[in-house]
DNA sequence: TCTTGACCTGGAGCGCGCTCCAGACCCGAG
DNA sequence: CTCGGGTCTGGAGCGCGCTCCAGGTCAAGA
């Protein structure tokens, strides 16, 4: 019990968030904006210091993004998962988003049937 | 052969199309400019008449759109169908896209399967 | 101490995909 | 012939999601 486990709690400079996450460091900062994430401590000099923490939710965020999430949809995301909200009221509002997943998974889904068909089409006469 | 086949080809005002359809009259003419759709035939008063062909391939188009491709994959795929192309470019290209769709499908499963662990987890305490 | 480069903030700019608008034209009903 | 609604064109405006920039601060190395 020489240390606090905080002591050894290793941050990221913002380059090194930057690299691990993929996202950009203006990317990082407008996401902190807009409460997608963070907020992020700062230093003494007020320099952002990442947690691991962070950049795991920065992850959760991309992921919501690359499938299609607006920002908006992320705040309501991290409202629902930041407040107090009872169980019911937070799956009911997961199981709401992820039904409009699943709507554009069929979505995506026609279009490429009708690729499959323009492609049987052309790939007929091989 | 009293009449003409064409004779009998019935088509659709603006109005009609919009509501068929289900796009708006400014994002007809938006899709008409961008090469999206059409030309389409116009009436000697200058009116645009959408044949049953037209609004066929407005739904190919909105179909496109609500998968997420943007104007500029669409104009890919009008130019790959329309101009002259072998049929293993074509091929090619629409498998391109394909590939691209399923990349997204990956995505909003990866998303879908966050909500899911959440979903479980929120869930749990009935 | 001085230099250098990463970082800070606030705000402007941009590409996309529409959406809206003004001002003019067409045309069928009355 | 007049009226009114549908349509025309060209262009401006908008919301989103970044992206870029200027001007200044901080901090580690020579």
């Amino acid at each position: 019990m020489t240390v606090h486990p905080k002591d050894r709690m290793t941050t990221h400079s913002p380059a090194a968030a930057a690299d691990r996450t993929g996202v950009s460091l203006d990317t990082l900062r407008y996401y902190e904006r807009e409460g997608l994430i963070g907020p992020i401590r700062r230093s003494a000099g007020g320099r952002r210091e990442y947690t691991e923490d962070d950049i795991f939710w920065i992850g959760l965020v991309t992921c919501f993004r690359e499938a299609g999430l607006g920002i908006a949809d992320l705040r309501g995301f991290v409202a629902i998962l930041r407040a107090e909200h009872s169980p019911q009221d937070r799956v009911a509002f997961l199981a709401e988003r992820r039904a409009a997943l699943e709507h554009r998974v069929a979505a995506l889904r026609r279009a490429m049937e009708v690729l499959d068909e323009k492609i049987a089409y052309y790939g007929a006469d091989s």
